[in-house]
DNA sequence: TTGTACGCGTTATCAA
DNA sequence: TTGATAACGCGTACAA
């Protein structure tokens, strides 16, 4: 691999001279920096990150940090839209993206914040980790800028971008009131998720606000994960077969739940309603089309790394920000 | 940041020895070792990449190129796949995977060679590169290891993993003539494309044997895209009211291909059938479930980058890995 | 406008 | 078992 040295030795001038051609130094005559342009060329010169980074003690690179990137883990497609998202901003800035996963990271008992020092992050994006994952806080308590996905920041170098869940919950809950449903059902993520906890109060805050009588029994939690919800679904139902209606925390959930009503010969929506969260491209396919909650995850990764961005810059930035949601009323919920 | 010679400082010993110690080196005295490693735990020391890069030459990191992260692109769930069985393999073996789009190659002019240069790459996997792109050429014709993913090898340093396309579409047209169809529209994805280049040829060899005249017009191009698959499909159909089937390159497509049938008041089966090819998630959730040709594209990537790693080690490898796949018969046939 | 000299953090060679 | 020294490729203060 040609060196800068090779073109200072061919051009016969001084590493020094060919260093400041080549980062377009204002100082070296247009004849010597076509020069060594010309010979970088010819001889296939590409500079050496490692050699950079190490001189400049940055690397303009951004970390995502996921929760997994399993095989099964896909298929809602969030992972790659954030994924999608952050990049195009980050090569929109010259920034580069690398990916980190928890479980490699415990795997190898590798902290993620080692992960970052070693690699020279600039700054991470952080989804899908739990908050009882230590690893989590030793990194969101570090200096280093951190965005969080669809959990609050508090202290440290944090910030968060993410959309109103109590507000989007309320609104999914409340379309299905004014649909006249009164019995409601909600399958939720996980009680120590920051989204099922404000998802969960958005839900009793459209009951309360139409004076329903809330059901605690009637809520239950199935782990963000299709086949669970479909097992709880079924038994929920069973159990509370005055139900009408179901809120489900997530599209795949709601997934599962559609399979769990059909199997157990009720339809959809004449006997049970349903309305997901997150809008992924599956939801659009099921029959009957899943109402949702429409979320952008592609710009929740662009708004991420912009934020991320500007931390790193040492700007001032909000600490959280609160991206639009919507309510996208397709087929799966019924007038009674 | 805490670097070796802090801790050479304080332990009042040479660098050199903490060098060692630290990537324990056999002639490192216990008791000594021990000081060293509690040091760095105490000061929080991470070695630097950028620093080992530098001075071993080598980096221990995959590069995937993509031919698009974009927004609408994930969809089918195939990249995201891809990327999770090769970051899977390639942590088993202490790899990272850094990801490189052609979008962003050719944006900033820089071509994936050079990319992979500059970042000390050992090997890359490459995914969904048209044929037709000079700096995939450049590529290949190098002396970097590299993997194709459904394209075979030919020259250079490379090797391929995919699946016998021939056969695979030979095997759903087929399928589709058991079931006595005798009128075989075919979507098509593009005419320069490797693997769309193999199914067609399936699908003749299908015909073929079974003495089925055939019509090229009836065979359509449609880019791999949904909405694409879905005007085409209209016209082909309004074109020639005699088909009764259609094979599809893609499931995507064969998904726009679904809903320009319903649109046109058609059935699917009874009146159109049809088969894709992918298995993706979303073929499992259409109205009827899509049959289709199964390809398991996490063993792909992951047996990309086992491959990619042989290579890099010098080791022999097949120039071309055929994987597995079959054909999974859903509820879009119907046999008349 | 150009060159000299040094340092970034680490590993490898050789000698002690 | 340990240490001094050089080297990896590059950027930059300072001098010329």
């Amino acid at each position: 691999m040609p060196t800068i040295k090779d073109i200072a030795r061919i051009a016969g001038i001084s590493v020094t001279t060919v260093s400041r051609a080549l980062n377009h130094y204002s100082d070296v005559s247009a004849k010597t920096k076509k020069r060594v342009f010309d010979i970088a060329k010819e001889i296939g010169y590409v500079p050496n990150r490692s050699a950079q980074n190490l001189v400049k003690r940055k690397n303009n690179t951004l970390a995502i940090i996921l929760s997994g990137l399993e095989r099964k883990g896909g298929k809602d497609n969030i992972v790659y839209q954030l994924l999608s998202g952050m990049y195009s901003y980050a090569e929109s800035v010259n920034y580069e993206v690398v990916l980190f996963t928890t479980s490699s990271a415990h795997q190898k008992e590798k902290t993620y914040i080692q992960f970052c020092k070693e690699h020279n992050i600039g700054g991470a994006v952080l989804n899908g980790i739990r908050i009882d994952d230590p690893y989590f806080h030793e990194l969101v308590n570090s200096d280093l800028p951190c965005v969080l996905i669809d959990v609050l920041a508090e202290g440290g170098n944090t910030s968060s971008v993410t959309i109103d869940n109590i507000e989007a919950a309320k609104d999914a809950v409340a379309y299905l009131i004014t649909q006249n449903h009164r019995t409601i059902g909600m399958i939720n993520g996980r009680k120590e998720a920051d989204v099922s906890i404000q998802r969960y109060k958005g839900y009793i805050k459209a009951l309360k606000q139409h004076h329903i009588t809330i059901d605690e029994d009637k809520i239950i939690y199935a782990d963000f994960d299709e086949v669970k919800a479909y097992e709880k679904t079924k038994s929920l139902l069973r159990r509370y077969p005055e139900i009408t209606a179901l809120f489900c925390a997530s599209d795949m959930m709601a997934i599962g739940a559609m399979r769990a009503i059909k199997d157990i010969n009720l339809r959809i929506p004449q006997d049970i309603s349903i309305v997901g969260f997150d809008n992924i491209p599956l939801s659009e396919y099921t029959t009957p089309p899943l109402t949702t909650i429409d979320q952008d995850f592609y710009k929740r990764g662009a708004e991420a790394a912009k934020q991320l961005l500007k931390m790193i810059q040492q700007e001032k930035v909000e600490k959280n920000i609160f991206l639009e949601h919507k309510l996208l009323a397709r087929h799966s919920v019924h007038m009674l």
